[in-house]
DNA sequence: CGGGCGATTGATTGCCTTCAAACGTGGTGG
DNA sequence: CCACCACGTTTGAAGGCAATCAATCGCCCG
């Protein structure tokens, strides 16, 4: 597929674009650690991001994954509050956060936009409290599956970009459980495995059931 | 202890400030409920409130509890992503969301403080997130009364407002899990119980430890 | 063909939940 | 003033679900 014309822009809302520049970043490369100066604001081009934090004894939680199209690292404060590195190989736009401040600073339709871009994301931040505080591991990865079903492709097949380990730090569970999970699914005609990063959604209203939303 | 004078206004950031209409509301009563139109935006004067969300079998996520001082129920979005209730019986201000709305949309510098407010609930949410995703039960409570220690009392006495079954629904726990970590933190001089609200903090390093951040 | 890594599967452990009962306290009515 | 009741909390015992430990499988790449 030939890259889209808007692919080295940001693109906040309808009004505010922003010219970037194109990164590539290889499979599990940091593109910013916790803690950083936030001087920059990036959009997904190809490939997925996951943003992550640390505890100190080392485990990790993964708050979300970014799909190509999807915005991040967009900080308020000077410094970034969590890690992103590249799921797969990715292509990267960046963009200085002083250009999104002065616009916000001249337009409030553009503070608007960025407003409802964060509060879009504390929405999310939301539901996965939800899903991590009250969802059993059936059901948790039934609500992965169907969350990212619905922001990937549009048909019943899905080429997940991030391994078990990833999905288990995202969703508070060990990799043996999400693998058992996928397995328990597969053997109930659920879903089908081809690979295993490859999903194909035989029964849709089953897995919503099992989501227990 | 006196009623500050500006107790009826609701203040976003250094800039803005908005007269309110206060109102009581009874132990367990409703404030708002998810769905219902976002209209107004409120403080709490005096009490506590707790914002949750239900899943369709009945369960319960407590999101976050808003003590005096604290603004809630603000949204972009038309309706309420969340349910609020009073934990205790509470004094509440309103203040019509067109104000907000208004002011944000004439000037810039209250288009950033509406940011702000929603980027520091994000933050929070990711917090609670990390807590309900990689933490053990005893991990969770000693968080718990680590940041309510911070927003709450200077000292090391807190007096919790709510009930052990709200602080369960908060971190994805039990009623019966959260009272035996209590009581494993009393058995271990860690804190006091004077009376299952009232809680004195011991030995806030300990704490610090077997939350384990 | 061999090596390495991610994924799956199996066996066991352990933490938290569930079920159950007792305790304590605050409020109400006798 | 005290008895009693209701409700929130604590504690105990048992069970279950996910974690841990361990081995095998399968696939991609050298």
């Amino acid at each position: 597929m030939m890259t889209a014309p808007d692919s080295d822009l940001i693109t906040f809302g309808p009004y505010l674009s922003f010219p970037g520049l194109r990164m590539r970043f290889d499979r599990n490369a940091e593109v910013f650690g916790e803690g950083e100066a936030a001087d920059f604001i990036y959009r997904v081009v190809s490939g997925a991001v996951r943003t992550m934090r640390f505890s100190s004894d080392g485990r990790r939680q993964i708050l979300g994954f970014h799909m190509p199209g999807e915005i991040f690292g967009v900080e308020t404060g000077p410094t970034h509050q969590a890690t992103v590195e590249a799921v797969t190989g990715a292509e990267i736009v960046l963009v200085r956060r002083s250009l999104l401040e002065k616009a916000a600073a001249d337009d409030v339709r553009a503070a608007r936009c960025w407003l409802e871009f964060t509060a879009s994301h504390l929405r999310r931040a939301q539901d996965h409290a939800i899903i991590l505080g009250r969802r059993s591991a059936a059901e948790r990865v039934a609500a992965f599956l169907l969350a990212f079903s619905n922001q990937g492709a549009r048909s019943s097949e899905l080429d997940l970009p991030m391994s078990r380990a990833d999905i288990a730090d995202y969703l508070g569970l060990t990799i043996e459980t999400v693998s058992r999970a996928f397995s328990d699914m597969e053997r109930r005609h659920v879903i089908d495995l081809p690979s295993s990063r490859h999903i194909v959604v035989r029964n849709r209203s089953t897995l919503l059931d099992l989501q227990a939303a």
